[in-house]
DNA sequence: CAAATTAAATTAAACGTTTAATAAGAAAAT
DNA sequence: ATTTTCTTATTAAACGTTTAATTTAATTTG
């Protein structure tokens, strides 16, 4: 078992002192040409690399991205991940990645682990419950210590910061207003619970929609299922007595869920019945028939919030330079969904 | 903006050396009571929290698991780490993700760069490319430097480590004898290409089952599909020409492609071909029909690989404490498959 | 009352780096 | 022959901790 070299063992084997060492690795011109080269092939020889913990400490920046979300077994969430990976790895940048399964607790007790000099900025969504409680002392905590924090998908107007989002309510809109295009007249909409900020959003694209084009609102279109699990009662009933002829639903497990339910009442898609949902995964593009969707790019969120994030990081460098301290100006990027036309529609 | 407080700034401000505030927080009975308390209000107030990469730096630990998987976008990679994730987290580790994109260039540079003190193991599945080359000096490198390593579901014996794996062969053996139970004939196999180690186990499995049930091995029977994206001509060639009545899959994304392609061409799932496949997904649940699968399961593999891994680093503190250089004994674990039978199979 | 013990704090060293400040000796300039 | 400059190295300080070794002063003991 051959530890890992360090400086100081070079050092001691070469009859040097250590910043000699480190100074011919960095290739000094204080230090002669002899003595240079002896180091260097010495440090080669043993694969000298310096420890990234000690860098760190010395550079006070970890070259790390925490990445703070509810779950990682989601494919969109995934996908976020993918994209903030391939960027931060092209600029030398790890990603550590916590979980909040949702929880608040868990999402503050991350936080303040990480944000404990382990990474340089972060990159995160909401939890459900965060969301609920609307409690962000957490996030304003780190954000006034200087360690800049970027929120995509799941944000919140109460915390100022850069964010990442797609156009949920636009989106909803357009989504809706194919299903109109196309004739149908009476949409139902099935979505979550009121307090995940996406829900809402798309819920008032949908309603908006409906509006625009003179279409009455009806609350009783709408269902709100919080668990898919035991939701079959509340979609049949809708399928049954509202004589629907479309529905809107927010992801893509309620469209395949509310599909197969049709199709158990013997009802056709998308002859009886026209299905859109946005999507966050690929069973869209496999089930049968395949479903009309708004996508959600996760790889180009990601993608965006770590530019946003590795740039303010870099640019911080520059700032500590000259002093000066220009007050901080958020942006929030909008990521471009749109409508992907499959059987499940007509 | 309050920048961090560390225990020099606590120091200064109280006018003692930092050494009484550090042992102050820490309970010492070096310290009086009063300047105890003291120091403890103070640091209160100011929310103190040590610096974990000094910490690290100084403990010569980073509390810090490194996952090195092909792609995050992929169910069953997303509950491994779920899996992996939920233990660390219980044992206060952290855990920091690379992605090797299938690459063998980047698994050995985001080893590398994991392995200079960054963490204090590693958990990993090969790439597909590491595979195929069969060089594994990274990996030998840092588990030579005295630094663990748990391989899971895509390893190889050519490293000695610990392991945690499904029996794939076993388990695509039970899948293809529960066909022939069902009385099925002639049943073909869709897999990957060869060097990707798992798609190997699997076929052993189907090769085996057939023999043992004195049923001829046909090679024309097994088709391997590099790109899902133009398989549809070796698919249907299949089911066209060779009158099979069963297919085993090695994924759910061929299965489910091997169920539209069918229903295309007028077969009935499972009438007239009935469908098994291995899954790492979601999608068997929600298609139509629904597919009957052998389940890997992720979590557990991810619990049990976590486990290990801290298992490991923490016998290693004894371990230092008596110098005895016990040598390593390694273990791989099995984790339990199963069957679930769903729609397309009778 | 001097010596020994105890209490409470400080200094120093360490983890592995980088880099500013300094030193020592040789070469060049006056 | 000094002084200056240059070359090449070393020492010291720093990042933020912990902890062993040491110091100082107060208290106890014989």
């Amino acid at each position: 078992m051959k530890k890992k070299v360090t400086l100081k063992q070079i050092a001691r084997e070469l009859d040097v002192s250590i910043s000699t060492v480190s100074k011919s690795l960095r290739n000094s011109l204080e230090i002669g040409e002899e003595t240079r080269l002896k180091v260097q092939a010495f440090a080669k020889f043993y694969h000298y690399k310096p420890n990234n913990i000690a860098l760190s400490l010395k550079n006070r920046k970890t070259k790390t991205i925490g990445i703070i979300i509810p779950e990682i077994v989601h494919h969109f969430f995934s996908t976020v991940i993918n994209g903030i990976e391939q960027i931060a790895n092209e600029n030398g940048y790890s990603v550590i990645i916590c979980l909040s399964d949702d929880s608040f607790d868990k999402e503050v007790l991350n936080m303040e682990m990480l944000a404990n000099g382990s990474i340089d900025g972060f990159i995160m969504s909401l939890s459900k419950e965060t969301q609920q409680k609307k409690d962000f002392h957490h996030i304003t905590e780190v954000i006034s210590q200087g360690m800049p924090v970027v929120m995509f998908d799941r944000v919140t107007d109460d915390i100022q910061c850069d964010k990442v989002i797609i156009n949920d309510e636009l989106a909803a809109y357009e989504a809706v207003q194919s299903l109109i295009d196309k004739g149908r007249k009476k949409i139902a909409l099935v979505t979550t619970v009121d307090y995940v900020s996406v829900g809402k959003l798309r819920t008032d694209g949908y309603t908006k929609a409906l509006l625009d084009n003179g279409i009455p609102f009806d609350e009783n279109l709408i269902i709100k299922i919080e668990n898919i699990d035991n939701c079959e009662i509340k979609i049949s009933q809708l399928l049954e007595d509202k004589a629907i002829d479309a529905v809107f639903a927010v992801n893509e497990l309620f469209a395949v869920t509310i599909i197969k339910i049709a199709n158990k009442m013997g009802l056709k898609v998308p002859e009886d019945l026209a299905v859109i949902a946005f999507t966050d995964g690929i069973i869209s593009k496999y089930s049968t028939p395949t479903i009309t969707t708004v996508t959600q790019n996760g790889i180009e969120m990601g993608n965006m919030a770590a530019k946003i994030l590795i740039e303010r990081l870099e640019s911080e460098d520059d700032e500590n330079q000259n002093d000066e301290q220009q007050e901080e100006t958020y942006k929030t990027v909008i990521i471009e969904s749109h409508l992907i036309e499959r059987e499940s529609t007509n």
